[in-house]
RNA sequence: GUGGUUGUAGCUCAGCUGGUUAGAGCGCUUGAUUGUGGUUCAAGAGGUCGCCGGUUCGAACCCGGUCUUCCACCCCA
C-alpha cells in the first residue's frame, strides 16, 4: 500500500449499521409512496447534456457534473474552438454527457419520451442518487438521494393537500414529530411584485424577501435596495415582514394586501383551499405554516411551493421540498401536462433522525443468533441447527473456526448478538443445546431434537 | 466559484514562545480464566504528526502549495 486510499470529496461510504438506519427510511419512504397511489420509475444516472444544460439557471449549470467523452475527443475540436479556450464553448465539445442533476427533469424527460404508454394522471415515485458539483458541508453532499413523488397530468389542488398528507404520513411513521411543512404560492410572490410595482424584478424581490430569517427586516430592505428595488416599493413589501398570526389571520391580511391584483388574489384562494382542506382532515405530527418568504425552486415552479423544516432545535437545512410547475414537460415540446410534486432529502433526514435518537433500538442487531464453535463434530451438528432456524426466518449463523470461547463470545457481544448457542462434547452426547441470554446472562437448555420451543420464543420477538 | 477553518494511534482528543525518545482515554492483543462475553487487574502492540516543498543547527509547531473536514457567502435536499 504506497499510500492511503481516499475518496472524492463530498461522497461517503456507508457501514453496515448505517446501510441498515438508511433502509430502514427508505422502506418507510417507499411503502408510504406505495400506499398514497404512486408508482416507482428509475432513469439513467447519466443524462445527454441538453436535457439537463439550461433548466436550473446559471448556478445550477455550474454545479452540473460533466462527463468527459471518450476516446480522443479533443481531436474533434477545431482549432478555433479549441484556440479561444473559452469554457462554455468548449465543454459542449468534449462533454456530451452529465450526471443526474435532481430527479424532476429526467422525470420531465421520461414524461415526454414515454407519453403514450403512460395512463395520465401519472403518479410516480423514484428513489435514486444525483449528483452535484457543490462544495459539501454538514448536510450537504456532492453524492446524495433523493426520494421524489410526483403526479402529472392532474391540475387539480387536491394533489397539493394528498403532498401535504403525504409529508406527514412518512414523517409520522419515522416518529419523527414537530416538522413544519412550510406552504407559498408563486402567484403570491407574483402578485405582491405586481402590487408594488416590480413585476420585473421578482426573482431579485424574492431571493431578497427569502433570506428575512436569517439577515432580519433591515438586512432584506438593504438586499432589495440593491437589487434595484425603489424605495417606495420597499415600503409596500413593509407588511410582509411583520406577518404574523395564524394561517387564516395571514391569508387575510394577504387578501387585502392583494386584491387589485388578480394573479396574487388567485393564489391567495390557493392557498385557502389547501390550508383549509388540510385542516379539514387534520395531521398526525407535521405542522402546516403559511411562509410567503418561501422562494425556492422559482425557475419552474408555478403554483403551490413547499418545503420541510426539521424540527425546532435542530440544525439543518431543509429536509424535503417540492411545488406545482404547470409546464414542466414544455421544455422537452409537451405542452399544457401540470405537474406537482415532493422530494424528501434522505440524507439529511438520516443526520436528523441520529441526531434526536430516534431510530429503532434493534436496526443494527445484525444477527439474532450466533452459535459457537467447539470443532469440527460439533460444528457440523450446529450447522443443522442454525439451517433450522434460518428456514423459520432468523437471522442465525455459526462462528466459523474454534477459536478460544472467549473470543468467541466477545465476537458476539460486539455483534450486538442477543443469543448464543453452545454446542458442546457434552451437549452433543446428551443430545442439547444450550442458549445463553446475553441481556440477562441467563442460561437454559433445550433438546436438540425439538428446538421449536426456542424458535417460538425468537419469533415472538 | 469567493472567504475562512480543520487534519496527531483503529476512534475521541492533549501536545507550552520551534528543542533531544510525541502522550491520554477508549478500543485492540496477551495473560489472570484450557467451556462463558459485557465488570476488574496486569502486561503489550500500534504514529511517514494529511501530503509535497521551503525557512532553521533543529519543525507536529513557522511559511508556501495541495488534498480533506467543517463554517459563512452563492445556491440548495
Amino acid at each position: 500500500m504506497a499510500q492511503k486510499p481516499s475518496i472524492p470529496k463530498g461522497t461517503r461510504d456507508f457501514a453496515p449499521s448505517e446501510v441498515q438506519k438508511r433502509n430502514y427510511i427508505f422502506d418507510i419512504v417507499r411503502k408510504r409512496f406505495e400506499t398514497f397511489g404512486f408508482q416507482p420509475i428509475e432513469t439513467p444516472s447519466f443524462e445527454n447534456s441538453e436535457t439537463l444544460m439550461g433548466k436550473y439557471g446559471d448556478e445550477g449549470d455550474r454545479l452540473i457534473f460533466k462527463i468527459l467523452n471518450s476516446g480522443d475527443f479533443l481531436s474533434k475540436v477545431d482549432e478555433g474552438t479549441y484556440e479561444a479556450k473559452n469554457f462554455s464553448l468548449i465543454t459542449p465539445r468534449i462533454s456530451e454527457k452529465a450526471l443526474r442533476y435532481d430527479l424532476t427533469v429526467p422525470f420531465a424527460r421520461y414524461v415526454v419520451m414515454h407519453q403514450n404508454e403512460i395512463d395520465f394522471p401519472f403518479k410516480r415515485y423514484q428513489i435514486q442518487p444525483v449528483w452535484r458539483a457543490d462544495r459539501p458541508q454538514k448536510g450537504r453532499f456532492r453524492e446524495f438521494y433523493q426520494c421524489d413523488a410526483d403526479v402529472v397530468g392532474a391540475n387539480s389542488l387536491l394533489q397539493e393537500v394528498e403532498l401535504v398528507q403525504l409529508y406527514d404520513a412518512v414523517f409520522t411513521d419515522l416518529k419523527l414529530e414537530g416538522v413544519t411543512i412550510k406552504l407559498n404560492n408563486r402567484k403570491i410572490l407574483s402578485g405582491i411584485a405586481e402590487v408594488i410595482g416590480a413585476q420585473d424584478l421578482l426573482i431579485d424581490f424574492t431571493v431578497a424577501l427569502d433570506k428575512l430569517d436569517k439577515i432580519g427586516v433591515d438586512g432584506v430592505k438593504k438586499e432589495m435596495k440593491e437589487r434595484g428595488l425603489t424605495d417606495e416599493a420597499i415600503s409596500k413589501v413593509e407588511p410582509l415582514f411583520h406577518l404574523s398570526g395564524s394561517n387564516i389571520e395571514q391569508l387575510n391580511a394577504l387578501d387585502t394586501l392583494l386584491k387589485e391584483s388578480e394573479i396574487g388574489s388567485k393564489g391567495v384562494d390557493e392557498l385557502r383551499f389547501i390550508i383549509e382542506s388540510v385542516a379539514d382532515s387534520g395531521l398526525k405530527s407535521a405542522i402546516l405554516s403559511i411562509d410567503v418568504t418561501l422562494a425556492r425552486g422559482l425557475n419552474y415552479y408555478t403554483g403551490a411551493i413547499l418545503e420541510v423544516a426539521a424540527p425546532s432545535g435542530v440544525k439543518m437545512g431543509s429536509i424535503g421540498g417540492g411545488g406545482r410547475y404547470d409546464d414542466l414537460t414544455g421544455i422537452f415540446g409537451l405542452k399544457d401536462v401540470s405537474g406537482v410534486g415532493i422530494s424528501f432529502g434522505l440524507d439529511r433526514i438520516y443526520l436528523v433522525l441520529e441526531e434526536l435518537g430516534l431510530f429503532p433500538e434493534a436496526i443494527d442487531q445484525s444477527l439474532q443468533v450466533l452459535c459457537l464453535n467447539f470443532g469440527e463434530k460439533e460444528s457440523l451438528r450446529a450447522l443443522k441447527l442454525i439451517n433450522q432456524l434460518r428456514d423459520a426466518g432468523i437471522k442465525a449463523d455459526i462462528y466459523p473456526s474454534d477459536t478460544k470461547i472467549q473470543k468467541q463470545f466477545k465476537y458476539a457481544n460486539n455483534r450486538n448478538v442477543p443469543y448464543v448457542i453452545l454446542i458442546g462434547e457434552q451437549e452433543l452426547e446428551n443430545g442439547e443445546f444450550v442458549v445463553k441470554n446475553m441481556t440477562q446472562g441467563s442460561q437454559e437448555t433445550h433438546l436438540l431434537s425439538n428446538p421449536d420451543n426456542f424458535i417460538q420464543s425468537l419469533q415472538l420477538n
